[in-house]
Formats: structure tokens, C-alpha cells, sequence
RNA sequence: GGGGAGAUAGCGAAGCGGUCAAACGCAACAGACUGUAAAUCUGUCGGCCAAGUGCCUUCGGAGGUUCGAAUCCUCCUCUCCCCA
């Protein structure tokens, strides 16, 4: 197999890094990874919590992606043995620990999630409880012995957690070292993880010289922000837009992010060339460009990536037609409710469209909801249901009414 | 092991016997304005009932004192700090 250039390996490498440490290392790597014609053995983990794959997660994936085009070797660690040990970071609300099956259903639909973006064929996909559920105490006993508190209360999180006298378990010492003895069993060479996952690569280098091993190069890739463009993207904060969901949502969910997200998604989510990120810069800049239309061409290209070029030119029209045009969507809930009549709270409740009948009120007493197009300002307007009818409560929660 | 401080709604944080379904801030939701952006303004932010000086469930857990407890007492659980 033949590697392109060394200066056109880091080239790609160093395209959105945050960091590549230490940089000179990775080139004698990648000089014999040349000279053996050996690929390099890249790393990155991910903990099966919750199984979707979002925005934030593609940084580093299509990262992977592009090590895999340069001809090197990706490995894919699923941490279920991490995810069953449980994250206790939310001490409130002690997070239930996942079983074993769910673990590996979430591996599943995190695998299928992969392979949007990565090549199934050049993967190797590893779960860390295979080599974790089969070490002895002593063998644990020697890996936490290869680092120290002092060491490890320097971790950012840990300091804070800290300093503000919240507690941390002797067990979360575990994760970073659990972590990086990954990188031991599958002989990493390159780890690949956010930005606030330095600490927790590094060690993973540490660890590595513990076991009379080579020390794996450590890449790190910006965090993207949510939503709401402030936030780092994640699943806890739900504010994200998943890979794997409909057309419609990824474009809608695109809309919403803040102006000054626009060229961060580009740059870090999306295909675009470089010249052409610059013209989205300048035209960013530019008073007499609206942003809106800057963001759609992100919304169809989003769009264009999971889904297809169909589905980019449906998913626009329908948010023309939902938000500009203001019409109703063609597709949403539909329920039978039974016939007669029913009273606009209860229709609300049985829609899903409130929480309780007392949020309901509160909504149509906010001028929330409205029946067919007339805003409703009668809590006890009651609801015919020998006809079919359309619910808006929001803007964005609809509910079509179907008779019996 | 000893001593001290603390646990309040999604988060932060007041309250320290009745006027507490619990101030305030953030987040969230809705409305106005818009580009489903931001900013701003307004409203809401435990559940139930055709809605009231109404009923039910909530201030870490279990009991108790009291006409009445987030507030006082006892025990328990958890956390932080100092000492060993």
C-alpha cells in the first residue's frame, strides 16, 4: 500500500486540529509507517451512554475518516465497560447503571451510525470490557499505581470539582487510566478526542511509557457548540442535532443555531473546500448578505450529507412553507380521538402537545395554540370531533385530528 | 477515629414556627418583534378540578413535638472542611 507524502499526510492531519502533540513524533511515525508500508494505528473511544451519534461526535469521525483515506488503520473503542461503571459526575440524580444488553444496543445503533462516516471495511471495532473483565486485582492494582493524585487532581474538572467541595469518587481516577490502558491493548499510535479530552490523552501516553510502549500521538479536535452556540454540543444538554435524524429536523435544527455558529459548522461538520469556506467568510461579513440564506445553504448541505440531495430540497420547501409561508406541515401526528366533542385541554393532553392540563391552560392563555388557523383564547372551548381539524400549540408542535 | 459546616424545585441561591407551592438569578416554555437567529419587552414556570380565602403531592430519608413544620427535636443517609 502506498502512503501519499508525509507533507500531505500532516497537511490533511493538521486540517481543524486543535492541537497535534507531539508534532515532530507523528512524523517520524508516519516515516516509518512509510518506510515498513505499516499503517499507523489510530485511535478514538467513545462511551455507548446514549445511542445517538451527533454533530459534535463527526469532528473527530470524519477525522478518522480521513486517517483511513491516507491508508492507516482506525480502531474504535466502545467503552462499554466504562458505560456500565457509570459516570457518576451527576451525583443527584446517581444515573442508573446500564446493563449489558443496553450497552450493547447502543453499541449497535452507534456502529450503523458510524459507518455513515466511516468505511465499514477499514474499521476494527473494539469493546474495552474485553480486556477490562478479565483483569485481575493486581493487574488493576498496577495500572493505578502508574499514576499520581497530585497528577491527577490537575485535571481541569477534577480541580474545579475540587475547589468547589464537590465530591469525586476514587473510582473516577479510574476513567483517565481506563482510558488510556486502551491505548496499551491496542498498541495506539495516534488518539484522536476533543479538546477538553487532553488530559485524559495524555495520560494515555503515560501509561503507554509505563508499559514499555511507544507513546501514542495525541490529536485534538475543536468542540462544537449546540444550539445555541454557546454550550458544547452534547446529549445531556439537548442541544443537538443527531446524524441519524429525519431531513426535516436536521435542517430545522440548523436554522436555529445563532448567526455567529454558521462558519464553525462549516468548518467543522461539513465538507466544504477551503476556498469556498473563505467566500462564506467574507459573505458572513458582508452587511448586504442575510445570514439566513447562508445558514439554509448549511441547513441543505447538513441534509445533503446524511440523507440526499432529495431530501435537501424537501426539507427546505417544507420549512419555507412552515415558517415563511406559514402553512402547515404535511406530516405530523395524527391522532383518533374518538368522536363527539372533547374540551381543548384534554385534546392537548391526548396530543402529547402539553405536559398537564394546567400547562395547556397556561399555553392558551399565552396565545399559544390555535385550531385550523383561529388562536383559541377560551380554555374551555370544546373541540368537535366529527370533523377533522389541525392543532398548532407553539410553533413548532402540530397534531392533526382524525375522526373515528 | 475526633471536631465543624451543610443537603431547598432543571441549576445556583434565599427562607429558619403560620402571611410558603417556597424570594431572587440562570436555564426552559409561550407571546410581541424577526430570519424558527441574536438582542429587547411581556407572561408562565408542582399536579388536579368550570378556578377558590379549594383539594393533593413537594424543601435528603424515617419518626416525633405543635392547633400549625422547609423551619424545632431524635435517628438515619449523603457531601464538604479541619485535625488524626
Amino acid at each position: 500500500m502506498a502512503f501519499p507524502s508525509i507533507n500531505e499526510q500532516m497537511d490533511v492531519i493538521k486540517r481543524g486540529t486543535v492541537e497535534v502533540l507531539p508534532e515532530e513524533e507523528l512524523v517520524k511515525k508516519l516515516e516509518r509507517s512509510q518506510k515498513e508500508n505499516k499503517p499507523l494505528i489510530i485511535k478514538q473511544g467513545f462511551d455507548p451512554t446514549a445511542p445517538d451519534i451527533h454533530l459534535g461526535h463527526t469532528v473527530g469521525i470524519r477525522k478518522l475518516r480521513q486517517f483511513q483515506e491516507l491508508g492507516h488503520q482506525v480502531v474504535v473503542i466502545i467503552g462499554d465497560y466504562t458505560a456500565m461503571v457509570g459516570d457518576p459526575s451527576d451525583k443527584k440524580s446517581t444515573r442508573p447503571r446500564l446493563s449489558h444488553a443496553q450497552v450493547m444496543e447502543h453499541a449497535q445503533t452507534y456502529q450503523d451510525q458510524f459507518f455513515k462516516i466511516l468505511d465499514k471495511s477499514k474499521t476494527i471495532v473494539r469493546f474495552n470490557g474485553d480486556w477490562f473483565k478479565k483483569m485481575t486485582f493486581e493487574q488493576i492494582m498496577g495500572m493505578a499505581a502508574t499514576f499520581t493524585v497530585a497528577r491527577m487532581l490537575e485535571r481541569d474538572d477534577f480541580a474545579k470539582r475540587y475547589a468547589a467541595q464537590l465530591p469525586i469518587s476514587i473510582h473516577e481516577f479510574f476513567y483517565p487510566l481506563m482510558q488510556g490502558y486502551d491505548s496499551v491493548e491496542i498498541k495506539a499510535d495516534v488518539e484522536l478526542g476533543a479538546t477538553e479530552q487532553k488530559f485524559n490523552l495524555v495520560i494515555g501516553r503515560h501509561i503507554q511509557k509505563e508499559y514499555d510502549m511507544e507513546p501514542q500521538i495525541i490529536l485534538t479536535m475543536p468542540v462544537l457548540e449546540g444550539l445555541d452556540g454557546k454550550q458544547r454540543m452534547s446529549k445531556s444538554l439537548g442541544n443537538y442535532i443527531g446524524i441519524d435524524e429525519p431531513a426535516n429536523e436536521i435542517y430545522g435544527k440548523t436554522m436555529s443555531i445563532p448567526d455567529d455558529a454558521i462558519y464553525r459548522y462549516f468548518e467543522l461538520v461539513t465538507d466544504v473546500s477551503a476556498e469556498e469556506l473563505e467566500r462564506i467568510k467574507s459573505q458572513l461579513a458582508d452587511p448586504a448578505v442575510n445570514p439566513r440564506d447562508l445558514k439554509s445553504y448549511l441547513g441543505r448541505t447538513l441534509v445533503r450529507m446524511y440523507h440526499d440531495e432529495k431530501a435537501a430540497d424537501a426539507a427546505e420547501e417544507a420549512f419555507r412553507n412552515l415558517f415563511v409561508k406559514k402553512d402547515v406541515p404535511d406530516d405530523m401526528p395524527e391522532f383518533t380521538l374518538g368522536g363527539g366533542a372533547m374540551r381543548i385541554d384534554e385534546v392537548m393532553l391526548a396530543t402529547k402537545t402539553c405536559d398537564s392540563k394546567g400547562a395547556a391552560r397556561r399555553l392558551i392563555k399565552g396565545g399559544a395554540v390555535s385550531l385550523d388557523g383561529e388562536k383559541i383564547s377560551d380554555p374551555f372551548f370544546t373541540v368537535d370531533l366529527s370533523a377533522e381539524h389541525v392543532l398548532k400549540v407553539g410553533k413548532r408542535k402540530f397534531a392533526r385530528l382524525k375522526t373515528a
